[in-house]
DNA sequence: CACTTGACCTGTCCGC
DNA sequence: TGCGGACAGGTCAAGT
């Protein structure tokens, strides 16, 4: 999905453009979408106007006046896209957009607000889904009591690393960096990006890795992450901002979908091969297998 | 507990 | 051109 500099592009974008907006109605084609009953939307949704936008690790949260909140999880082929009143697809849209027309077949709920604007939720794959739940409740659910720290949070130290790292001593580092009970935020893109940063192989067992590469890790997380926000994230194929718009860090990328290319390190071919159950990059000279890799 | 695998879905790409 | 299988940004529930 959406990894969390994509996320964080969308609720920057929602933040400017959803406050104050009243809503009229809402729609969903997929109860596994949106579960909440017709009359809770009612109750709570409708006539609400939308407070703030917030981001906790890779969930979105629109906070309502109705002191209600959807809490929002894309998984791997979500997007949220506002269209406003005026129709802004047509003559002159931007040349990088990938969504046109909407609804499309991807769409699974759409949300109309009391000036004609709307807001659509796309996902290809139906794993996303977003919920209703009353704001105060948000904190207790399974994910957020579990979720581990926010890497760009000032409280992220690399000594907060290494000790959430000491829960999964005997796993890959990274399966380790994609338990999101270790860290928040981190996926398959940021994983194989910042481990070849931090020139750790993703094979490697946590327990091998030395104190001194979990610093370089550290450092390369905060870097790949915020280098990806600049950017406005990662497309690979579906993820696109709240406005329809792709974001570009893949043509800054050192590995990720770079296999058979030199590595911008030390010239060597990038490899794919698989680790934690996932595609993982790899330059095969500079990221050390610490003593003791996984090998499967 | 810690760890791994399969399941959830649709679409695309690649080899035959 | 069609078909089968692998694979795709993420998490869960099961299994060991």
């Amino acid at each position: 999905m959406p990894e969390l500099p994509e996320v964080e592009t969308v609720k920057r974008g929602l933040s400017r453009l959803l406050p104050g907006l009243v809503v009229a109605s809402v729609s969903s084609d997929n109860p596994k979408s949106f579960p909440n009953s017709p009359a809770d939307v009612d109750a709570f949704l409708i006539g609400a106007s939308v407070a703030a936008v917030e981001r906790r690790a890779k969930v979105l949260l629109i906070e309502f006046s109705s002191k209600y909140s959807l809490v929002i999880h894309l998984k791997m082929t979500g997007q949220l896209v506002f269209r406003g009143r005026q129709a802004q697809f047509g003559a002159g849209h931007p040349n990088d957009s990938l969504v046109g027309e909407l609804p499309d077949k991807s769409t699974r709920v759409i949300m109309v607000f009391r000036d004609g604007s709307r807001l659509f939720f796309n996902d290809q794959r139906k794993f996303g889904w977003m919920r209703l739940l009353p704001t105060a409740e948000v904190p207790q659910i399974d994910f957020f009591k579990k979720v581990g720290p926010e890497p760009l949070d000032s409280h992220f130290t690399s000594q907060v690393l290494w000790e959430r790292l000491q829960r999964r001593k005997n796993t890959s580092i990274k399966a380790a960096i994609l338990d999101q009970s270790v860290l928040a935020g981190v996926g398959n893109i940021y994983a194989d990006e910042s481990l070849w940063g931090a020139r750790i192989h993703p094979r490697t067992r946590v327990r091998d890795v030395p104190e001194a590469a979990v610093r370089l890790l550290h450092t390369a997380l905060v870097e790949v992450l915020t280098l990806s926000i600049e950017k406005g994230g990662s497309t690979s194929k579906t993820y696109v901002d709240a406005e329809g718009h792709k974001g570009s860090y893949l043509s800054f990328a050192r590995v990720f979908r770079r296999e058979g290319q030199p590595c911008p390190r030390c010239g060597t071919v990038i490899v794919k091969t698989k680790v934690a159950g996932r595609g993982t990059h790899v330059c095969p000279q500079c990221q050390l297998e610490h003593p003791g890799g996984i090998t499967q």
